[in-house]
DNA sequence: ATAAAAATTTAGGTAAGTCTAAATTTTTAG
DNA sequence: CTAAAAATTTAGACTTACCTAAATTTTTAT
C-alpha cells in the first residue's frame, strides 16, 4: 500500500503537470508540498523504485502509467468529498478542501463507489474542476479564463483556477456563483479590470487578477 | 494535535476500562493494539507526558479527564460514521468498522457537527453502541445479555457486544436484526443453546455462544 | 518468606519522512 | 567556452512508532 506522503507526492505531480510542459522539478514539487528539495529527493527515489514515477538524477520526473492512475483515483475522491460536504452537508465552498485532502486518503474502493452513487454520479466538484471517472480518466473540459473574453460577449461562470478561502469568499461576496450567466461590459485599459452584468442586471466590477483566476464558456 | 496512533490508544483505554474494573495493564493495551509490551511502554510515557493518562511505573493507567473527552469525541465520530455508510451509503453492518477507523480521524469539529444533524442526531450506532453527546457524555443503557433471559419471556433484540463481521454475517443469516422482539424458548441444559420465537413465529436455535454476545431490553 | 513466574520497563535498533549543511551536477552569462 | 549561479543530490541527524533482548519489578506459590 501507498502512505499518505506517497499519495500526496503523486497529487501534486499530477498537478503541477497539468500546468507545465515536461518533466516536473525537485524545486517544484518542494515548494508545493511545503518541504525541502532534500526531501522531495528521498521521495522521488522511494517513488521511482516503486515505479510510479520517471526519475533520472537531475532530470525531474514525470508518473508512470500506474502513477498517474493512482493520482486521478486520489483527485476522484478528494472531488467527490468536496461534493458530499457542499451538497449533502452545507458547507461553504470555501471550507471543503483541506477537510478533502484527509478524506481522499481513506483506503476503500467501495466507499469511493457508493458515495459517486449516493451523490448522482456528480461530474464536477464545487468548483468546477472536473471528477475522473472511475475508469481512471479525467474528463476534458474547453472553459476559457474570463480575462479573455471580449467586451459584450455573453458567457457562463464555470470554474476557478484559484480555490483559497480568501477568493472564495471574494466571489461569494461579488455574487459571483457558479453556473450564473454574465455579459462584459467595457475592459478598463489603464488597470485590464472589467464590468460584468448578472442576469439579474446587477454590474459587478472585476479586477483583472479575479478575471484570470475565472472559468467561463 | 494528536496522532492517529495516540487518538486509537486513548479510545483503547477507554474500551478496556468499560469492560474492566481498576486500572488498564500494559500487556492488555499490547494484546488489543496488536503490539508488543514495549512499544506501549513508550507510548504511555508519551500519553502521560501530555497529561491525557494517569500512570505510574509498573502500576498500569487510567484516563484523566482531558483524555476520556477525547476518547469520546473519537468514539462518537467512529459510531457517527457507521450510522452514515449504513444509512446513507447502504453498506451492510458487518462492513462498515475498518472504514470507521479510518474516518474517526478526521480532525473538524464542525465536520462532526454537520454530519450529526445530517443523519438526524442518530443516538445508537449500527450495532446499538450509544452515540456519546456533543458535550462529552456516555448516554447509559440497561441491556442484558440474551444468555440471561429466562424462558418464556419476551424481549427486543438492541445490541450485540462482538462486532466480527462473521458474527455480524452469521446473524443476517439468523434474520437476528436489530430492534426484531423475540420469546425465549427452552434453554439446552447441555450446551445452554436456546430457542428464540421471532414475531414471525419463525423458531430459531441460538447457541450460548451467540446468546452471550446479544443485547437485549 | 522466598524463589519462580509473570508483567513491565529499559536499552539499543529500524523505517518513514523530515531537516541542515556540504558536495555535485546542470544551467546561465559573460 | 568557461566561471559563477542555480538546482539537485548526498551525508548525517532527528522524531515517531515500532521491534527484540535484557534488566527490573511485582505477583504468585510453595
Ligand atoms: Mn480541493
Ligand atoms: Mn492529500
Ligand atoms: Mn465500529
Ligand atoms: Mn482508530
Amino acid at each position: 500500500m501507498h502512505s499518505f506522503t506517497e499519495e500526496n507526492y503523486l497529487k501534486t505531480i499530477y498537478a503541477i503537470s497539468l500546468r507545465q510542459a515536461g518533466d516536473v522539478s525537485t524545486n517544484a514539487l518542494a515548494e508545493v508540498t511545503a518541504t525541502k528539495a532534500a526531501s522531495v529527493t528521498d521521495m522521488l527515489r522511494k517513488l521511482a523504485d516503486k515505479e510510479l514515477i520517471h526519475y533520472k538524477k537531475y532530470q525531474g520526473v514525470r508518473l508512470t502509467e500506474e502513477g498517474e492512475r493512482l493520482a486521478l483515483q486520489i483527485i476522484r475522491r478528494h472531488r467527490l468529498w468536496e461534493v458530499f460536504l457542499v451538497d449533502k452537508l452545507g458547507f461553504g465552498w470555501d471550507a471543503v478542501h483541506d477537510i478533502a485532502e484527509e478524506l481522499e486518503h481513506i483506503r476503500s474502493d467501495e466507499l469511493t463507489a457508493r458515495l459517486d452513487t449516493f451523490l448522482g454520479h456528480p461530474q464536477f466538484d464545487p468548483h468546477g474542476d472536473p471528477i475522473p471517472t472511475q475508469a481512471g480518466l479525467m474528463p476534458e473540459t474547453e472553459y476559457r479564463k474570463l480575462s479573455e473574453v471580449n467586451e459584450g460577449e455573453a458567457v457562463r461562470l464555470m470554474g476557478v483556477l484559484e480555490h483559497s478561502t480568501a477568493f472564495l469568499q471574494h466571489l461569494d461576496r461579488c455574487q459571483l456563483t457558479l453556473g450564473c450567466a454574465v455579459t462584459l461590459g467595457e475592459i478598463n485599459p489603464f488597470d485590464r479590470s472589467v464590468r460584468v452584468v448578472s442576469e439579474a442586471g446587477l454590474p459587478i466590477f472585476v479586477s483583472h487578477e479575479v478575471a484570470r483566476n475565472l472559468l467561463v464558456e
